[in-house]
DNA sequence: TCGACTTATCGGATAATCCGATGAATATCA
DNA sequence: TGATATTCATCGGATTATCCGATAAGTCGA
């Protein structure tokens, strides 16, 4: 007849509580399971554990003296499976990420990539979606996390900043702007501008009307995808501005990019995740995958 | 479906060995039934401990990891159970005893040394105090058990009788009391008496006012302790009474004594320990063989 | 004095564990 | 190359352990 956890676990629970009735509750038996689990412990090791009376019970001097030292056992115990649950999550685990669909076909594909070649076995989906319909998707449960732009705050909804970057002139090679180092918003009026639809573009020009106090962004065109907005600028209808952590879809359609001044207006992106909520052991480790990627790109502008 | 010593030893054994069928002998079970055991450990934990081949075993990557941790937390616990083990046999163990001077100086001390040549792993402290403080120490836990004198009934104590002996009056060698067999209480009137003061004294006193109907006692001198008080014997100062638990000490002051008579007054002494508390395997070892010594001694009055 | 509460025990039902035999795969040797 | 030895996994039946619900005994409070 050997120890066992369970009578382990037992003498804890009653030593916690001072009462069989309530341990038993507490690891879901009945109090003569209980009172078997504790008559076999104490016969097993040969001594009293608890002195009893029908109405309360005490730890016996032995039972005193063990008892911090089985509770850290039965303690570091549970940290080990813990840690085997975590790894074991992490080993087989789905992500789901929700991101605009620029973010979805530039930044994230080169992050899943890296993240796979060292976690073959998480499945990592992408859902790319409307940047509207990101933090709703977040706060169903749908997603584990989602990508964007700043959103208006909402106590569901925790938003940890990503990156934040300047918004930059796009145009084909050999254009008028190509010989300088960065375009003024200014200079853009001399070309037909592109932009893109919805809230992003309109959050912009209430920006540069604060900043400039005059003047507005005059798209000639307006379109709904950024790709459709840079093959119009590879045709020559015009240019366009994009925030560089599209960098490689600029390059893609072979076109340049300079940092748009006067003013140098910004935008950040978050990591959107419910409040209050922990992510699975692979959702969490893919976050960190994220942001250890952002930290070393920094800008997006430098490689191939 | 709970995770059980028997499978993390099952799994050390494994690891060590390298080798089902040397982990199933040196576990004295057969190897199917170990096979058994670790197959269900790596489903109730969901991973892989070890990577088989027909021909030898390795440790998986998780299974390497826990190794370490898993068996230190088995030695932990077999540290914990060897502590138990040597508590029960007496293999350490600390009996803290609270007595009366007197007891202290003559009873306790022969006890003591009769069960430290038996038991020399076991530390017996022993606490001399004042008669009227024994009980209130073993109440607050200070000390095991406590000796001494009849007390008030208290539901919190519970006492059981020691021993029973009658008073004795104690004088110096060619005094008149010598050739006595036995001394009545009115033979001590010719004589200066010496006495304790206190409760012990003053309950004596009504015994014996209630026996007789007559007389009392009338000390010549009360003093704090019987040493103070054999002494004086000793010096000519005239008798003592005293009961003979404590014959070991009226010899060394080389006096002699003899059994009080018309009325034989008694006292009690008792064992007083917690109420619905039980004692350490130490301390009931010791209370055990307390008893035994007083069952052996008896009247006190035979052996040098 | 009765009702409420607590722990211990009982008998029967159920679940878990073990053994010995066997199978599948691999390595070694003549 | 075939025979033999070795190892872990699986199987069915026997045995052991565990649990539940009912009940008993003791204590406390209104």
């Amino acid at each position: 007849m050997n120890i066992t956890l369970r009578q382990l676990r037992a003498f804890i629970a009653v030593a916690r509580s001072g009462s069989f009735t309530l341990a038993a509750e507490s690891l879901f038996i009945t109090q003569s399971a209980l009172s078997g689990l504790i008559k076999e412990l104490e016969q097993s090791l040969g001594v009293r554990l608890f002195d009893r009376s029908t109405r309360r019970i005490q730890l016996s001097d032995i039972g005193r003296g063990i008892y911090p030292l089985i509770d850290k056992i039965l303690a570091d115990l549970d940290g080990v499976l813990d840690e085997v649950a975590n790894l074991k999550a992490l080993k087989k685990g789905v992500v789901r990420v929700a991101a605009p669909q620029l973010m979805a076909c530039t930044l994230l594909p080169e992050v899943i990539a890296a993240y796979r070649a060292e976690h073959p076995q998480v499945d990592i989906r992408l859902i790319d979606c409307a940047v509207e319909s990101v933090t709703s998707r977040v706060f169903s449960g749908e997603v584990d996390f989602g990508l964007g732009p700043e959103r208006d705050p909402n106590s569901d909804i925790d938003a940890t900043p990503l990156f934040e970057l300047p918004f930059h002139a796009v145009f084909p090679p050999g254009h008028a702007l190509t010989a300088r180092e960065t375009v003024r918003w200014a200079d853009l009026v001399d070309h037909p501008l592109i932009t893109l639809q919805g809230q992003f573009t309109e959050r912009l020009s209430v920006d540069l009307h604060t900043a400039m106090r005059e003047g507005d962004l005059d798209p000639a065109t307006t379109v709904t995808f950024m790709s459709t907005a840079l093959s119009m600028v590879a045709a020559g209808l015009g240019v366009t501005i994009c925030i560089p952590y599209a960098a490689s879809l600029v390059r893609l359609y072979r076109l340049d990019m300079r940092p748009l001044v006067e003013p140098v207006v910004t935008r950040r992106f978050y990591v959107f995740s419910r409040n209050g909520r922990s992510l699975s052991p692979a959702a969490q480790s893919f976050r960190e995958a994220l942001f250890g990627y952002v930290a070393r790109e920094g800008a997006f502008t430098g490689h191939p």
